[in-house]
DNA sequence: TAGAATACATACCGGTCGGTATGCACGTCA
DNA sequence: TGACGTGCATACCGACCGGTATGTATTCTA
């Protein structure tokens, strides 16, 4: 294994015992036994768990901004980058008909309020998601889909907040077809999508193997 | 201490400490220490820690149980009641100036899937805040406060998405201001009242000595 | 080709985890 | 008054935690 390839694999591992549990529960033996490294390899390489968080978050991030970015293609109207972010976030939560948790929207509430560097990584990716949910709300309102238009960056937290509690749900009721249903109905009413634009498109993206399949 | 204000006190102390951080975080040791009682006394009252858990949920539910039944009591405008409950969640995450979480909400994603019967106490926690939702809508729905009407079930679990949502941000990034904007704003948006009833009433329900003081 | 730096592997550290075994004060009932 | 169950307190257990010290093979560099 290259230094890369061991780096990497510590990462992903990492990400994926944490998505699937949670980062307290997660052990720095258990990952290393997962990602077939060692501790000291392990300790080469971070300097801390924490720290190994910390740069899985960015890693995590950095995978998931090629897809934000393709689902937010300017190719794509409005409503089917909604379209599309609805798919992906359900994508996200079944690799495998397993229905998983996700370190991003899952970690905020497994951190205990001690770990500084932890919670300021965790609040960096939240920023993140909200900037792009607010382009999202800036072009359906430009594209007349909305029924009233508020102020727009605190309808970008509400959405962050809504996918946020879908995804915690999901976690601990692992019911695949309400998630399926809830997703876009919540979303459409907090947005104020017109219901006559309501399911109306299809999404145009879908999964590319560089980026949930790399986690999974 | 009598008997059962040892058991209570060790309820209470495991409510506020998990609260205050998560799950697997704070440990028996600490909940005892806090408590001011020893190992001994926790193990005489409770046959393990995921027990000493689920009890706890129970009896958090039970003391909540009572400020739910007065916020959506009969003598309150429906209206009234979606205001009450607003300002209880608020309430909820601030005692004494500090931004908190709750068990109630948080621990769901805090808990590896490994633990069956915790679980099982917080799915259960959930269907019956849902239920409380779906009592709301169907009261906001007969008094022709709602824009359209759909499946109230599931109006009632998108409440539970987006407040769960919400509950989750507040912890990590806990910006008073910003949640009590949010709070009203989504459940308006989500439940689709007619506008010209946002923040039209005021609430008519305020916490009493018996519940939050009791946890906090 | 010598030596330094890199990339680990192994063994081990103190501390803490959830949980237990045992002892003992105290009220209760025969 | 003595046997007994309740309600703890204390001491302790093995497992595991995050982290480290040290040894070593490999690779890069001069």
């Amino acid at each position: 294994m290259s230094v890369n390839e061991t780096r990497e694999k510590l990462l992903e591992t990492a990400l994926t015992l944490i998505w699937q549990s949670n980062y307290s529960v997660v052990g720095v033996n258990e990952i290393c036994k997962q990602a077939g490294v060692t501790k000291g390899a392990f300790y080469h390489h971070f300097e801390s768990k924490a720290n190994l968080f910390c740069e899985a978050t960015a890693y995590y991030w950095q995978v998931v901004k090629q897809d934000l970015d393709a689902i937010f293609s300017p190719v794509n109207s409005p409503l089917e980058q909604l379209e599309n972010l609805i798919l992906f976030l359900f994508k996200s939560k079944l690799s495998d008909e397993r229905v998983q948790g996700c370190p991003f929207f899952n970690a905020g509430a497994q951190i205990g309020t001690d770990d500084e560097q932890v919670i300021e990584a965790l609040q960096h990716l939240s920023q993140m998601a909200i900037t792009y949910n607010l382009a999202l709300i800036k072009a359906l309102d430009a594209g007349d889909y909305l029924e009233r238009s508020g102020d727009m960056q605190q309808q970008a937290r509400l959405m962050y907040h809504y996918i946020h509690g879908v995804m915690s749900y999901a976690y601990v009721q692992p019911d695949v077809d309400t998630i399926r249903r809830d997703l876009p109905e919540g979303l459409y009413r907090l947005l104020g999508v017109k219901p006559a634009y309501w399911f109306s498109v299809s999404p145009t993206w879908q999964a590319t193997s560089s980026s949930f399949q790399k986690l999974a």
